[in-house]
DNA sequence: TATTAAATTAGAATCATTCCTAATTAGATC
DNA sequence: GATCTAATTAGGAATGATTCTAATTTAATA
């Protein structure tokens, strides 16, 4: 068997892997790693300050256009307090958040095992439910 | 026993009953009336443009403020949709909200009998919870 | 009736988010 | 590798719901 003994010339290109359909840009890896390392919800202004780390001239456009792209390709959650700036979070389980008044952080809530939100809703049947979200304001024990 | 032929001088100040301790202003007294009677979970510009028939003079600031203060003081609900702006009801009872994507209407979503939301979240025991809110899009059947 | 506090108004300011457009980049094809 | 095309990015301007501010009006009370 040959051996190559010079390495084959370096691609002037990257090769971008996708998730779900979705086309990883170096921003967009840098955005979900990110999101995938913290629990914390973060705004999209706190991934941008977050990300300048790494990609110095990212835009906060383009923030906002990762965040939705991965958000419209099911990779991560957007989460809605009121009207205050929307959060992120990259955990796909079904669960709702529940808003510390005290700390002013934000923390997942489980469903208790076997329970199914649609199951205590009453909806007439065949309703298609694309999204569901609930949250929680009040003060942790 | 002697008759008053004059009537007495008519107040030139208006006497304003309270809802759960908040002064009902003419102003809020017509938000909250219109949203008795409506079902549409309507946005505050809504609201604004359907008083002025009334009060021609009221500002947005105004319904803004009515709004708030008929929310503090639990006599109506806000409502809020992703980062659209908020909508309110007069609906108290505990519900959630289903935003049905073919017609852009917005509906309330009862709990099946006997069930409370919180019975099947995953809390720590002793949390407060001070506010619920759960949203749903989707098409109704 | 006079005083004081609360509520209203109109318009300016805020600020998260979206839009726009030009420049860059990636991937496909030659 | 060179070229083409579409996707992506960056930066700044625009948007729009909401909030703030200052001035005025109104209501409650002394």
């Amino acid at each position: 068997m040959e051996m190559k003994i010079q390495p084959t010339q370096p691609r002037t290109t990257e090769i971008h892997e996708e998730i779900n359909g979705l086309r990883m840009t170096r921003q967009r890896q840098e955005v979900y790693r990110f999101l995938m390392g913290e629990r914390s919800h973060p705004t999209a202004n706190d991934v941008f300050i977050r990300i300048k780390e790494a990609l110095p001239n990212i835009s906060l456009a383009t923030v906002y256009n990762c965040l939705e792209a991965l958000v419209q390709h099911n990779v991560i959650r957007q989460v809605n307090f009121d009207r205050e700036p929307s959060r992120y979070c990259s955990n796909l389980d079904e669960h709702g958040h529940f808003h510390d008044e005290t700390t002013g952080t934000i923390h997942d809530v489980k469903f208790k095992p076997g329970i199914t939100l649609t199951d205590i809703l009453d909806l007439p049947p065949h309703t298609v439910i694309k999204d569901i979200e609930i949250t929680l304001r009040g003060q942790l024990a």
